[in-house]
DNA sequence: TCTGATGTTTACGTTCACGTAAGATTTGGA
DNA sequence: TCCAAATCTTACGTGAACGTAAACATCAGA
């Protein structure tokens, strides 16, 4: 017989915000402030005064919502947007998982999906590729570096005993 | 005979604040500001109260700030520190202008010039690598996404005649 | 020389993304 | 049942990164 009360361990159920904090790395203020906004879905039926409580599931969301965060530079206004989208996925998710939807409604929504995951992966892919292009341009001068220090060295060789050469480090 | 006043197209010379803000997409208040926090050298002697100028290797330079900023998420302190290293690098190629140092020095410089180049590629990898993690994250899900769809593209046209496909979009 | 556009300094205002404090409330456990 | 620890709500505080306004001063061109 399956319990009745909150329980860690137990999936489906009950994380404190706390917790929350501690395992993605932020504090509670943060995760309440994200909800205040519209970032994180405010539980429904939370009869006011009441403890927040959080799934596996929302813990994953939001790593990932930090994740972007992070890594796009966004305001969290423009992640709002960008999570309409999540948002909508899910939405397209628990859709799909129950098996009665007609097929053409089916198909639109894994289009839908489908358009919101590419606009995403447009901004990602954009600055991926501007970040490689600052990367091959430091390399391409490291490399100019490297190479005046070997003609250095290799006059000074010509003319002096040798001495210490470059501490290691392989162009990757 | 050379001019004597300031001019434009002539590079060593002189762009106006707002001229710069204009070429590098910023406003003079930001430029204003990056100068205050140290992140842009005062132009050594400005009488106090007269207008600043700048030459294009000036405008330069600040793009690479933002750049770098915009890239790399960073906070006006934290570049501040990277660009320390930027600045040895501009004294280090200064310096190896003027061919009078000695190759032992020179060596110096060029080592310290590389150790600057490292940390900053460091940075830069790193999270590039992020990127890419994410960018195949997403790839890999809108796969997926496409292949269900595919499938019920199939059942569909084995039950009923052929409508329209997906719209155009290369795997890239 | 005069003048309108652009700059300069100083200082206060603003937005974003939380931090912090206070007082009441809730929760899980002894 | 009782309690300490964690949360809740509300509200004001804060640092970073500029915006904006005011009252001059400079600059380039006519």
């Amino acid at each position: 017989m399956p319990r009745k009360r909150p329980d860690k361990s137990d999936d489906d159920a009950s994380l404190r915000i706390g917790d929350v904090a501690g395992l993605v790395g932020t504090t509670p203020r943060t995760i309440r402030y994200y909800e205040e906004v519209g970032l994180l879905a405010e539980g429904a039926a939370r009869p006011a005064g009441r403890h927040r409580l959080y799934t596996h599931a929302e813990v994953e969301r939001l790593r990932e919502v930090i994740r972007l965060k992070e890594l796009l530079g966004l305001t969290l206004e423009e992640l709002k947007e960008l999570l309409a989208a999540e948002e909508a996925r899910a939405e397209v998710r628990a859709q799909l998982q129950r098996e009665d939807v007609a097929p053409g409604h089916r198909r639109e929504l894994l289009l839908q999906a489908g358009g919101h995951i590419d606009r995403q992966l447009e901004l990602v892919r954009k600055r991926a590729g501007e970040l490689a292009k600052l990367q091959a341009e430091l390399c391409d001068t490291r490399k100019r570096v490297r190479r005046r220090i070997r003609e250095l060295d290799a006059h000074r060789d010509a003319t002096f005993p040798p001495a210490q050469t470059l501490e290691g480090a392989g162009e990757r």
